[in-house]
DNA sequence: CTGTTAGCGCGTTCAG
DNA sequence: CTGAACGCGCTAACAG
């Protein structure tokens, strides 16, 4: 800076006016200043920037897993935003594990980021450790347990409950589902606690599925682990009961995957035999063969108004009554050619 | 800190000795301050740290296009050897912009960053503003035209060799290909100055046709631009020829997607009248129908083998006359149901 | 072993 | 508008 400062002549403090567009500088100061970082190939130091200002224009970011594509997604809407707002973004992928997920955490923030973007494997320690202390949070796609704060999630129930009903509308009876991490005995009693989507996308099946009066047989109700291999276990217990269900329901697009393995390989015709109705949708949802009727989530937009509330909060710290906003995106159903009538 | 040295009755020199496990602390001292470190709830400050070590352990990365699975993945290589040797990423999406991709680079030099890693979208910039002034770059995926400097990359040319070896084996003659941004007319001239991933897996196919002395007709040279609707047109184009191809390369995952859109539309069987092979592999490959036989790059591998020669470069300065190291690593062909013998 | 002190590079004052 | 001086929180060198 000091050389920057010498080369076009001026002192330091014109140096930093003008870097920071602040204060009046003469226009000839000015672009004499300008000329003398490009030649010197001068980069303001965000370090002790960030030292004296006490903020680094860095925020943090952590996802369950990188490779999901619905979080790449996510990822590319915040890169977005940030970039518009002039935010970096550190990312950490939290491999689905809460311990990974805290040490990330602790990590983000000794690099003193202004705020954290998170999807939280972790239920519990996030909000306790973060949202305590009022540092700027916002949750996406899941939220704690008993959250209170910021967050922007898709309406899963809402989107569920459309969706089945569409399968419901076109004929279907016979309707299984494949998810993960709900019990069967839990349906019996009445509405789900819908406080994740995995929950929430259940409560919206069975929502669904009641209201018609259509009876969920335990078989139907499938345990996927939100995995290929575990859509494609579940595919195949499915397609080999005596009473087989002319649709499935699949709550993430990895267990589709597997389902529509098992389906290509036992050589049952979707959607003549059985209807698929998936959840997310990519590109390849659209190029499968038969092309997949998915639930479609606003990932992208997702990531942006998450961003957009966050670098608010750090902009202009909440009042201290504030109750937090929560942004809810609707879902959308796009019905391609993996469903139809059942024949039947 | 100064209030934990004050609290713990020592001076800050001790509290940093123990708070870096530097020099020797008396042990009676050493509980004092953690001890008054914790009831403060203090935690050192990473900024001020980076000021003074002139290092921040944090690594920038630049990619194309973070929804590229491919790239995902290269992430997830990246941040697991990252986070296995203590440096945190700023992700960048240069979304195939040069321009962004320059401002991108510059804004991590601001936050300076330890080092970067590439896949340039810009073939010239990159190399210049940082290499020249032996700043720790490796790049990845792609490399820059007349590159000097580490790097990490596939073996392009080799594998679609093979790849297109194979499809010969099978007895196939009339072969396709949809590429992008290459002229036709550089086909006729000898071997493609292989400098990037594009380049060489055309050059792949060439060579491999042409060493079977098999005709490459203009229009079985089709570009598509890396997009899915480019795919979608040239599988168009080619399955209306008169005399249509029974195997075809796509040299990208996208454009794959696009050509099997335009296969199931047609009703064309493949691979009974027509062989598919792709570039690139993911979990939908094998899900598809038919299941895709694709060229599988290491992509897991190439992040954090490019981490793990940045770190290297980073922490110990490359000697004066070093010429960098390229890695190579070598992908595998996936033999799947999409591809067979010709029937005609 | 421990205390003291001089910067790291910048933004901000404040008196010219 | 300028220039000098101070401090952000920390580490390293040196003196005790």
């Amino acid at each position: 800076m000091i050389d920057v400062a010498r080369l076009a002549d001026v002192s330091v403090g014109t140096v930093s006016a003008v870097v920071n567009d602040k204060g009046a500088v003469r226009p000839r100061l000015r672009t004499r200043v300008l000329e003398a970082m490009e030649s010197l190939d001068y980069h303001p130091n965000q370090i002790a920037r960030s030292l004296k200002l006490r903020h680094t224009h860095i925020i943090g970011m952590v996802v369950p897993d990188v490779a999901n594509p619905f979080f790449t997604s996510v990822i590319r809407g915040v890169e977005i935003e940030g970039g518009r707002r002039g935010y970096s973004v550190i990312l950490c992928d939290a491999n689905n594990d809460a311990e990974i997920e805290r040490r990330q955490l602790s990590i983000l923030f000794s690099h003193r980021v202004d705020g954290v973007l998170i999807s939280s494997s972790n239920y519990h320690a996030a909000e306790d450790r973060l949202t305590r202390r009022r540092f700027p949070i916002v949750f996406f796609d899941r939220t704690p347990f008993g959250f209170r704060g910021d967050a922007v999630l898709t309406d899963n129930l809402m989107a569920c409950y459309r969706a089945v009903r569409y399968l419901i509308g076109l004929g279907h009876r016979r309707i299984a589902i494949i998810s993960a991490g709900v019990d069967y005995s839990m349906l019996a009693g009445g509405p789900l606690p819908a406080t994740g989507p995995r929950a929430a996308r259940i409560e919206g099946y069975r929502k669904a599925m009641q209201e018609a009066g259509l009876p969920i047989p335990a078989p139907y109700f499938q345990q996927g682990d939100f995995t290929l291999a575990g859509g494609y276990k579940c595919g195949l217990e499915l397609l080999q009961l005596a009473d087989p269900p002319t649709a499935v329901f699949s709550c993430n697009n990895l267990m589709t995957l597997g389902l529509m393995r098992a389906i290509t390989e036992r050589q049952v015709a979707c959607p003549g035999q059985i209807s698929v109705l998936g959840f997310d949708d990519f590109d390849w949802s659209a190029s499968f063969n038969p092309p997949l009727t998915t639930v479609a989530q606003q990932s992208l937009e997702m990531g942006r108004k998450a961003m957009e509330v966050l670098v608010q909060r750090v902009e202009s710290p909440v009042p201290e009554d504030e109750q937090g906003q929560v942004i809810t995106l609707e879902a959308e159903l796009r019905v391609r050619g993996s469903t139809c009538p059942p024949c039947s």
